[in-house]
RNA sequence: GCCGGGGUGGCGGAAACGGUAGACGCAAGGGACUUAAAAUCCCUCGGGCCUCUGGCCUGUGUGGGUUCGACUCCCACCCCCGGCACCA
């Protein structure tokens, strides 16, 4: 057969395959598993409009896996949906005015076609996609439970604001100063919007990092890094007036190291810090203040990610009193103190936190040190941030910094101005989005009653259709008279809808629950349903998820678990991030031109090869390289298993397959079984316990090279051993090729569809070697191989080893201290 | 700066526990078949050396250490990738 031709077959047996298995329904779940199962999930994917050799990896990593559990006897939930809500369908209307539904349905069509070639397991009868109504009625479900408990609320706020893709966007998806979409430089704007309280979950969703032994661990670590828990203290300082006398007005800082605190030597408040309200106009600090603020201003973007610029402040004039020492400190405002985290105020503690000293050091500021290092260490940039012993500190002189928090915390909070605090860099989760395709926020503001939930009867708020998109003016529904325009569901006089869409996001934070109850219609899932097949077993997706979908969902998990819906704290047992497919070093792009279209791989190789490809070349949490030398490789590696088998196929369908003990007395025809059930015994356990991919895919190459050497001097009574290698090949290639396993396995007389037949198991009886080539050492070194049976004795193999020419050399005139022998392992003979 | 993950042939990558380093694939070289090419099949393939069907030395980022034995464990360092970064 020529290439053209393999080609050719390989393509009409995918799509006999493909149609088959749909014709037996052969990968719909049970709606609640009854025995043991597996829920097999990747990434749902945007519908961009084409697949990109990312999807093709995720994929076929989440296939395999499917298929594997399912012959491994599970019961398996493998499904898929689209993340059909979002900007690009938004910015496709303005740039070309098709409308977003339209081109968004196109997109998943012509996508799900290209899925369906690709011949993945899913059960299609549980397709969700985030536009339709059916689905996103429930997010506005889960805004109104949130809405009940305070956990979802309304406020004006600083908010990240891309002026590209007019919207606000949330911490999370600014990514160096940019936005995570367009990589704009992101800006700041104050406004009114809506927040899920996500930090009531911060101290959870950072305790049970540590317990998530299925995730990776830089996934763990990037969630710590950004809930940024720190555990200080909270200290009141009184304001004081001209004459040092308490005015009744407190400043509250966060420090977590108490321990300093009688090095400080002035406190800094943020810009916006609302002390700084307090400053009466006529003031002459106000004047300079004001004139302060403006040039901070100004040039307000956010500086998440960027580097850290210049310090500026100036004294405001207010005077605080140090609760622990009484001395009176200035308190000055400045760029390098937040609003946003802690209290919005610290002390100043120059001689032992950097960015106080770069302070102090400019503005000609006193500098006090009050810890002594232990051992005297290198100072950075003029301060000891390091614990050692206090000093100048009146009662708390020689003790460690360690213990001095706590003695310090202790007589703080006996008198009532300090107290233990643990805070959290994470901040509530804004969910407004000033654009048109996203899910409306069921809320109707009424003059009398304010923001009013739209009642559940009346879900879901249907997002209106043939809307005119420009891309300008705030948010596209607030042009849409008839959607805006309604009656406040408390006492029916006028009302005016949110226009704000949710952030996409909400869609996709319980879009894996959604897919065991997809088509209840009276609730988002049944909780049975969902109880039976979550938590998730196996999660695949890429990386660039970790701090947002990944905690967002789990927050979503705790918020159900707290309605009652769900009764597990985590949601995924199992993550696994795939790397990136890349093509000459770099992620593939247009811009680049490196792009490798799946179809067009699949039209020249097929299905099978390129995801054996995806599989083969890499592990799967590792970047690979796109290589079409190395697709070649595969695609021959297929031609090869078809070209000794399938000609050989009807010969053997009829031959029974061997008996657990035939063949032992036939060096070739023992040696042939040892390596089948060796190797079932190797792509079983690198699949289940290590869930590497790569290996057994070469083990079953080296199968495939023991089964053609063997063909090579052919007799009939090889026919047994020959049909137990090509039924057992044809199995065990069912998760990485699965359409020339089901080829395979029919023409070898296989009954029924391979995916469907049990894993096969390997016999301990062919796992035994009978004869093993052991290493023999001198110290430490390989001189030798001897073969000799496994179970043979240490002087027994001591002595076949004297025996040997090179081992004798080395042993020549020199004695024998010891030997180590691990039996059928190893023999070393240490001499002196 | 802090935190994570890595560094193995020309390349992608193998080596649960410390026990034959380089499986499998790609590339390369040689050969068979062919009028020729493609395809296929066979052989070689970390480096150096020698008395070359064999043998010796060396080799998993660098330098030390533990051990009969180290890619694997320990200490110090270098480099690469990723995350966080004025978080008090």
């Amino acid at each position: 057969m020529t290439r053209d031709e393999y080609r050719e077959a390989f393509d009409a047996i995918e799509r006999k395959w493909q149609s088959r298995w749909d014709t037996d329904r052969a990968f719909e779940a049970p709606r609640i598993p009854t025995g043991d199962h597996f829920y097999c999930l990747e990434m749902l994917p945007y519908p961009s409009g084409r697949l990109h050799m990312g999807h093709v990896r995720n994929y076929s990593i989440g296939d395999a896996v499917a298929r594997f559990q399912k012959m491994r006897g599970r019961e398996v939930l493998h499904p898929m949906g689209w993340d059909s809500f979002g900007l690009p369908a938004e910015n496709a209307a303005i740039k070309h005015g098709t409308p977003p539904a339209k081109w968004t349905n196109e997109n998943i069509a012509a996508m799900g076609a290209q899925l369906k070639r690709l011949g993945l397991s899913y059960d299609w009868t549980r397709e969700i996609a985030a536009h339709r109504p059916d689905y996103y009625r429930w997010n506005q479900w889960f805004f109104l439970k949130m809405f009940e408990r305070g956990l979802a609320y309304r406020s004006r706020r600083w908010v990240n604001w891309c002026g590209s893709c007019q919207t606000v966007l949330a911490n999370e998806q600014v990514e160096n100063g940019r936005c995570w979409r367009c990589a704009s430089v992101v800006g700041r704007t104050e406004l009114d919007q809506w927040f899920l309280k996500i930090t009531a979950y911060a101290s959870e969703l950072d305790a049970e990092l540590d317990t998530m032994t299925g995730w990776p661990e830089r996934v763990r670590v990037m969630q710590r890094n950004w809930i940024g828990k720190s555990e200080g203290a909270q200290v009141r300082f009184a304001i004081v007036d001209d004459a040092s006398r308490a005015t009744g007005a407190d400043l509250e800082i966060f420090t977590t190291r108490l321990d300093t605190i009688f090095g400080a030597t002035f406190c800094v408040v943020a810009p916006r810090h609302p002390v700084l309200a307090g400053i009466p106009a006529g003031a002459e600090a106000r004047a300079r203040l004001d004139a302060f603020l403006r040039r901070i201003d100004a040039r307000d973007v956010t500086r998440s990610g960027m580097e850290p610029e210049e310090k500026e402040g100036i004294d405001t004039g207010l005077r605080v009193r140090n609760p622990y020492n009484g001395e009176i400190l200035a308190v000055w405002t400045a760029n390098f103190v937040l609003m946003e985290y802690g209290t919005g105020a610290i002390m100043a503690v120059p001689a032992h936190d950097e960015r106080d000293f770069e302070f102090a050091h400019k503005y000609g500021l006193p500098v006090r040190t009050v810890v002594e290092a232990a051992r005297p260490l290198p100072t950075t940039g003029g301060a000891t941030i390091e614990d050692g012993v206090l000093v100048a500190s009146g009662p708390y002189d020689g003790l460690d910094s360690a213990a001095a928090r706590t003695a310090m915390l202790r007589d703080g909070e006996g008198k009532g101005f300090a107290r233990p605090i643990v805070r959290y860099r994470l901040l509530d989760w804004g969910i407004s989005r000033q654009r048109y395709w996203g899910t409306p926020i069921p809320i109707i503001y009424c003059e009398r009653h304010g923001a009013v939930p739209v009642p559940e009867s009346d879900l879901p708020v249907v997002l209106p259709e043939d809307i005119p998109l420009t891309g300008q003016g705030g948010s596209p529904l607030a042009q849409v008279k008839s959607f805006v325009e309604t009656t406040c569901p408390v006492c029916g006089g006028p009302g005016r809808r949110e226009t704000d869409t949710m952030d996409t996001f909400v869609d996709s934070s319980w879009y894996f629950f959604r897919y065991c109850d997809p088509r209840n219609a009276r609730a988002p899932f049944d909780p049975g349903v969902v109880g039976a097949w979550v938590p998730i077993d196996l999660y695949v997706g890429g990386i660039t998820h970790a701090t947002l979908h990944l905690i967002y969902c789990r927050f979503f998990a705790k918020v159900l678990r707290d309605l009652g819906l769900v009764s597990f704290d985590e949601p995924v047992k199992n993550l696994l991030c795939q790397g990136m497919v890349l093509k000459g070093g770099t992620a593939m792009s247009k811009s680049k031109g490196n792009v490798v279209e799946p179809d067009d791989m699949v039209s020249r190789y097929g299905a099978d090869t390129t995801r054996l490809f995806t599989l083969f070349a890499a592990p799967p949490e590792k970047d690979l390289e796109w290589n079409e030398k190395g697709v070649e490789g595969c695609f021959r590696f297929l031609e090869r298993v078809w070209r000794l088998l399938i000609p050989r196929a009807s010969d053997l369908a009829r031959v029974p397959p061997p008996g657990e003990e035939d063949g032992a007395g036939d060096a070739r025809h023992a040696r042939l079984r040892r390596r089948v059930h060796q190797t079932i015994d190797r792509v079983t356990g690198d699949i289940e316990r290590r869930l590497h991919l790569n290996t057994p895919v070469a083990a079953l190459m080296e199968l495939l090279n023991e089964t053609q050497d063997f063909c090579r001097d052919a007799s009939d009574a090889d026919r047994p051993y020959l049909k137990e290698a090509g039924l057992t090949l044809a199995l065990l290639l069912q998760p990485f090729a699965p359409h020339i396993s089901e080829e395979l396995w029919t023409s070898l007389g296989g009954q029924g569809s391979a995916v469907r037949q049990a894993w096969p198991t390997a016999s301990p009886r062919w796992l035994q070697e009978e004869q093993v080539e052991i290493p023999v050492q001198v110290n430490g070194r390989l001189r030798a191989r001897l073969l000799v049976a496994p179970s043979i004795s240490e002087t027994e193999a001591l002595s076949r080893a004297q025996e040997d020419a090179r081992v004798s050399a080395h042993l020549q005139g020199r004695a024998i201290r010891k030997t180590i022998y691990l039996p059928g392992k190893l023999l070393n003979i240490v001499v002196g």
